[in-house]
DNA sequence: GTCTATATTTGGATAGAC
DNA sequence: GTCTATCCAAATATAGAC
């Protein structure tokens, strides 16, 4: 796996090969026949994994005491950790995030995993004050906006990434503004 | 080349080969190199005919009538046309804005198109008030991102696309509230 | 578990006849 | 301009020896 990943950093997601895995791991592709059924089985342990990392990494992200005394810095932390996770690992973001592999779906336990992945950052995000469907899809768009933009346009720079603090503070107040209180708590 | 687009848009970008399209213009594939000297020639044709779409498109999205009377309405307008060529045709949008077509690198003459029509547009987002760079990346990262996870996480839907107009009011907002009034006339 | 040998497919591209 | 014939390369995958 750890000849995979460094494969596909090198080459990009779709020139992975059997042969060039096999010979990065000191064999030939067909041997590697012995640990995976098929290539297809490498793609998607890869996915799995970068869900597992992508999972540990945010819920590593916060902690109770910043969530308590300052719920604006406790999301732009939040925000800060999504956008790093993404360009820390460009290629991690395309398997993960853009799908735009080649032929490549993920197996249905891989796919479960995501989906739950997906329901812990939904609470997460409830934790922050990011609650009803349209302020999350908001924040997600705006957050892999600038994930994506400095991934394709600035590469290794920060061009996009020192946005994501003022982009939390205008989603913010965007959201603020734009819930309906019903008067009750949450 | 419309042949090459209609491909394109059944198979994905990675996927046109020069028997396919030899196939559907009722030909072999080898006729194909008497008007075009490689694959790659094609697909730079048609990320050629891609930036002059959106070029045309964007600079037909508002008249001068609209952004006087009605500045922010103006851009609404702007937004809701690029969100909406992205949307309505998602290969070319990974062709034009995503790059990740495996080994696909636009020519020169193409290249320069694009950086042209970048330029233009760069003019247009100054007439609706969006100057300054961040002001100008932060726009671009929310509204590629409601395209992004529109095409990815919703296709066909409007899930991102119907907040638009929100985001739009949100970056109004928040580029009013960061840009310094230098107390001159611009 | 790893190898050699091989099957099979796919796709870009060229040569040369017509 | 279009065809047939062909070359070449890359890649997944299987069979079977060791």
């Amino acid at each position: 796996m750890a000849a995979a990943w460094e494969l596909v950093r090198e080459e990009g997601l779709a020139s992975l090969s059997m042969r060039d895995l096999g010979k990065r791991v000191g064999m030939r592709a067909q041997s590697l026949y012995s640990y995976f059924a098929s290539k297809h089985e490498i793609t998607d342990a890869m996915f799995l994994e970068g869900y597992q990392a992508f999972a540990g990494f945010m819920l590593r992200a916060i902690d109770d005491e910043q969530l308590a005394n300052d719920p604006v810095g406790a999301a732009k932390t939040v925000a800060r950790a999504f956008v790093d996770f993404c360009t820390s690992d460009p290629v991690r973001y395309q398997l993960l995030f853009q799908r735009t592999i080649p032929g490549f779906t993920p197996s249905p336990r891989s796919y479960a995993v995501a989906v739950d992945v997906y329901d812990r950052m939904r609470e997460q995000l409830a934790t922050i004050g990011v609650r009803d469907e349209a302020a999350v899809d908001l924040w997600t768009a705006v957050l892999t906006g600038l994930a994506d933009q400095q991934i394709s346009n600035d590469p290794g720079g920060d061009r996009w990434t020192r946005l994501v603090d003022r982009a939390v503070d205008m989603l913010l107040a965007d959201i603020e503004m734009n819930t309906q209180d019903t008067g009750e708590k949450a």
